[in-house]
DNA sequence: TGTGAATAGATAAGCACTTATATAAGTTTT
DNA sequence: AAAACTTATATAAGTGCTTATCTATTCACA
């Protein structure tokens, strides 16, 4: 037996995988059936267990409750009548309307699948939460973040990102651009935290504090907002880095420059030979950490005893590897 | 618009769920090859996916790869040859096989592909990771699950247990029972810790211990396996009762008689009015754990500082609500 | 060395839906 | 009140697979 390509392809064989599973899952539906000898093909389960719950529907209310199309459930419709298990009646006041209800014999066979649809349902939880599982939470929110945003979109939205990062332009500390370090900091600090004086002093005068004790500084231009990023690298001897300062402007929020600048400044470091590449944070910055841990920071209680006592607002340390 | 009903029918319609989310999936697949002017169908992409990765496979291979039927396989390659993506040769050693390559218009096409798919593939990431998810995870988790013990599987052996569980029989403390309280717990305490000489009386002697003190011992018994678990109640004062030395033999583990045990205690102690039941255990005890979490009991650390020094191996306690 | 069993692939038919379209019945607009 | 639109359902045809079955080839072994 070879083994499943569709491991390797990862989420980008995400659809492929539910149709198998999905279909895999139907089919050991329909051996239910058979194994207890219901004389019901699975395709109409929801149908019966909605008509079940809701004594009366029509052709179009079936489908909209059940997400099948209208001449699906057409189909089941004759095919359940064909069989006997539901009455058609025409609407009193819409005269094109069908009304579906279970007949007597429809009553009777669902009763006798209860006992059965309740031990499905347990073993399907069963399945769901086996080895420490949630499928049925993690299924139930994929189809909301589908819902609010589906493939295509997302799409198309990276690509048009990954496009713009092209386009952005890293720039080197110079004097005429210091002024865009104070502008870019001065906002997120304030935002956060307080803007305290050791920090009015370095974003006011950077070559002084950074650049002359051999640090780095640099700048992420973006094609028509300008100058929005900015990120340093604190020179704190035998080859330690820090890696400081790092803010977007609130405009160009939201486009990734923040990761674009960071993945620059890493391999910049890394070109650099750097020792140790670490970073103080706070737990409140969640998506900055979370941002960091992306990109190769990890946590590091050490990197916390040496250098943690340095800022009052730091309570996360962390160091990139690899 | 009507809400959607598959919600009320939760787990038990979870194939219906997967199969409508993934022709939601492909039929987005379908507007992301549209999108870009890829002039491919969606079904083709993971043979295209495994050419490029394999270079050459045959029929069988590739349907044993993708987990699809040969004759699928076999008409996809047949659509692919039309398209001119692909070339087919005959096997050298054996000529019933048809080497499928990727021919190259089918490599240009594939080459132009690759940024798309990994921007589909970041997108589907991203889908997967929303709101806390991991859906990918999830996933494999149930595929895994579903491998080892299908619905039907478990749908059957749920049914075989409860038929089971109708049969066992709740007995409450009769001196001619008493040896079985200790034989139970001996068992269990000997194997999960030492057994104490705390442990030796209250188990050699349960009525002086437990029932003349207000306390209460019920048995199961097995249809076929006889007396096989027990449970007791410990009366602590102020109706306070702690549920204890509670044991299912080795031979009847693995048919949930503890749990029916503990739903018969639960609803006994209710019945008696109790104001706090409770239990101590120890974190070892992770399967006990799991089953008095799903029965109703939740993690008290009142409990803890009022009981939990009675017993050396106690770290855990716990108190039933609702 | 044949002979039956197994395997690779093709073909046909079926299934559970879908989309597209037709028909008939209601509703709204003029 | 007629015309134009909308809605409920039915029907036809298509899709992406499946299972069943066939042919051609290879293998296993008596």
């Amino acid at each position: 037996m070879h083994n499943d390509f569709l491991n390797e392809l990862a989420e980008l064989a995400l659809g492929s995988r539910l149709k198998r599973i999905s279909e895999k899952m139907l089919a050991n539906a329909a051996d239910v059936y058979q194994n207890f000898n219901m004389n019901i093909q699975p395709k109409w389960f929801t149908l019966l267990a909605l008509l079940d719950s809701k004594k009366q529907v029509t052709i179009v209310e079936a489908s909209q409750f059940l997400g099948l199309s209208q001449p699906a459930l057409s189909q089941f419709c004759k095919q359940l009548v064909a069989e006997g298990l539901v009455n058609v009646s025409i609407g009193r006041e819409d005269s094109r309307q069908r009304k579906l209800q279970l007949s007597a014999l429809g009553k009777q066979r669902v009763a006798e699948m209860k006992p059965i649809w309740r031990a499905v349902e347990k073993a399907a939880v069963d399945l769901c939460t086996e080895a420490n599982n949630d499928f049925y939470r993690a299924l139930i929110t994929f189809e909301k973040s589908f819902e609010k945003q589906n493939l295509l979109a997302r799409t198309t939205q990276y690509l048009a990102q990954s496009a713009m990062h092209n386009e952005i332009e890293m720039l080197p500390f110079s004097d005429d651009l210091a002024s865009h370090f104070e502008t870019i900091n001065a906002q997120w600090i304030k935002q956060m935290f307080v803007l305290e004086d050791i920090d009015k002093q370095v974003l006011q005068q950077p070559r002084k504090h950074i650049i002359d004790k051999g640090g780095k500084i640099w700048f992420a231009k973006h094609p028509k907002l300008g100058i929005v990023a900015a990120c340093a690298l604190l020179n704190k001897g035998d080859g330690n880095f820090e890696l400081t300062k790092m803010g977007v402007l609130d405009k160009a929020r939201g486009l990734k420059i923040g990761e674009v600048l960071l993945r620059f400044v890493i391999k910049e470091a890394i070109a650099l030979n750097v020792n140790c590449l670490f970073l103080l944070t706070n737990a409140k910055c969640e998506a900055a950490i979370h941002l960091y841990e992306k990109n190769g920071f990890v946590h590091d209680k050490l990197i916390m005893q040496a250098y943690g006592q340095s800022y009052e607002r730091c309570n996360v340390a962390m160091r990139f590897v690899v």
